[in-house]
DNA sequence: GCGGTGTGCAACTGTGGAGTTGCACATCTT
DNA sequence: AAGATGTGCAACTCCACAGTTGCACACCGC
């Protein structure tokens, strides 16, 4: 069998944004997006609405804005944070070609199985 | 202002899988899911692969079967994995969904912004 | 200037999860 | 039947993180 078409798949791994996933991995976290989705606020804001207090989701947010996730724009005393969609674009287009590489692999494997047998 | 066009904003909310979100959030299971991809494979033979221990790995593959991110086959005493890339593309497009949710509203809040003033 | 409101930083506690070791059970091989 | 290989369950350690309290600093209105 010829391998010149074995060289290309070594790209599909390393797309994973885990420190992406750990963000939202946490339902306060998701809270607060919904709450800035609704309409963009302040931590001291978000306090009065989440059942947790200011420094936790002080906390939350910087992991959030780290993440990309959301945009703080700083205005006199306040900081006003609102979430943003394109990363969540980005996010979702590498998952759904991680998806499809796996599909490609496994088809692939499912192939020589019946065919030839030997996929050493 | 009517109010109609606003009940149908309810339902971008709770489509947040944190489950999932959680089971992704982890290298050693991304590596896990980068070797299944290669080539299916059972517990023990990952732990030959992978600097964790046997024990460790069928902890990530439970949570990843859980999660619907693998798929077990048991075959005689062992059980081969296998990634799910369906799963993945589902989760891809509910997070464009969510994106997608978030631009229209800060799109609609700007534009009350600049037209009324007033969003009461 | 002075009080009120908003933000930031620094400990501290509690808990969940990753990884380990040890052992028991099931299955394949000879 | 006996040894080897594969899996599963249970307890333990360790650490990162969510959430808290407390305090110090920056900005707005009077």
């Amino acid at each position: 069998m010829p391998d010149g078409d074995i060289a290309e798949v070594g790209a599909v791994d390393d797309g994973a944004p885990v420190e992406l996933f750990a963000a939202l991995a946490d339902d306060s976290r998701w809270q607060i997006l919904v709450e800035l989705s609704r309409s963009p606020a302040s931590a001291s804001a978000l306090a009065g609405r989440l059942p947790i207090t200011r420094q936790a989701i002080a906390k939350h947010l910087r992991v959030l804005t780290e993440a990309g996730l959301v945009d703080a724009t700083k205005s006199g005393r306040e900081v006003r944070y609102e979430p943003v969609g394109a990363r969540l674009s980005q996010v979702a287009r590498q998952l759904d070609a991680i998806a499809r590489g796996w599909d490609r692999r496994l088809e692939r494997i499912r192939a020589l199985a019946e065919g030839g047998g030997d996929p050493s």
